[in-house]
DNA sequence: TGTACATCAGTGAACGCGCGTTCACTGATGTAC
DNA sequence: TGTACATCAGTGAACGCGCGTTCACTGATGTAC
């Protein structure tokens, strides 16, 4: 018995995304039929397999990741304006860390690119673009594994997540990338 | 039947190894059992359960790489050395992909800081403070969550790993410390 | 030197579990004539 | 307006699987007397 509005595709994705930010743990396709309070059978009138619900999950998550990205990007200083893309980054990944988890698990599991994360991926690109012409690719892959680093050591239990030293390791590599772009080659 | 030299604790523990650096998978008690031509019930006379076979092969990872950190970091310039212990690490998730998930997976179910991953950042740590005496904790953290970023993203299939570009990166966030202890607060 | 006994590493059958997926089905809804 | 039929979402029992762990055991080795 599928209790909620709307169809049980989309059910089962709001379903998964609500049990794994509650437990940081893995999911089962029967959980989350269970929680959904439909057979085990229900979701493969939707999805293929679970695979396929899981990627679905993932993409939702994507979309979720571009929106706090987008929201924290908007200050006028174009610095600020990425530093708070990345403490947003952090934010997430500490609110949603078992879907953060499943987002960049590949695993070989589920299949990467699927074109969702790229667009998360492009509201940074296209802040460090602004703030470095010269040496785009580079600094944006910099600033992405900093803050990919900080949100996954602290996902782990390896350092503690305090936005006060995330914000000054963030002002680090960002001094940096600005002094690059002062002093052409 | 274990047909290795030596007690099967250690015999164990390397099979795991072994087992982790082919197929990227996770690892079941049984299968290293198997794998080790032993009984599924051989390994209780030496681990307690399965989480203490896996921490004693993550510590076992974090022995191999501290040795790699250190064979790395021999350079007589400082940030020569500091940047070949990040591509050291880079290397060593590449050659051990799931080894490395193991290390740092807590997932709650393998207990942290059991003091051997410590010994692996201090070898890093020291580099940094020699750099950066001023600013060593933020620096160290910048180092490690810069180059466990890459090392993440390119296991995850989210980058292709290339060390030119990583080693141009490293070069950024290196380059940016030296000019920090130039100056002066 | 011989015997009795404790210790110890490993065996192998069995358990209960949750899983992903199969299968044939049911019953409601929509549509053609 | 009524009837026959197709479509479609969801059911529920069943499958085979590998898992971690239990249990009682076996047989070799070491030690005390």
């Amino acid at each position: 018995m599928n209790d909620q509005r709307g169809s049980l595709q989309a059910t089962l994705v709001r379903t998964a995304v609500a049990m794994l930010n509650q437990g940081t743990g893995e999911i089962s396709l029967r959980a989350v039929a269970r929680a959904a309070g439909v057979s085990a059978m229900a979701p493969y009138r939707h999805f293929q397999d679970k695979i396929a619900l899981l990627q679905a999950v993932a993409d939702h998550g994507f979309t979720m990741l571009r929106a706090d990205l987008e929201e924290a990007d908007r200050s006028t200083d174009g610095e600020e304006a990425l530093i708070a893309q990345g403490l947003a980054y952090l934010a997430f990944a500490e609110r949603h860390p078992a879907l953060f988890r499943l987002m960049f698990a590949s695993d070989q599991k589920v299949p990467r690119n699927s074109g969702i994360g790229r667009t998360a991926y492009d509201v940074l690109s296209q802040r460090v673009a602004g703030l470095v012409p010269a040496a785009a690719d580079t600094a944006t892959l910099a600033c992405w594994a900093l803050v990919h680093g900080l949100a996954t050591l602290a996902l782990d239990g390896q350092i503690r997540s305090e936005s006060a030293q995330a914000r000054a390791v963030l002002r680090k590599l960002v001094d940096g990338l600005g002094q690059d772009a002062e002093r052409p080659a």
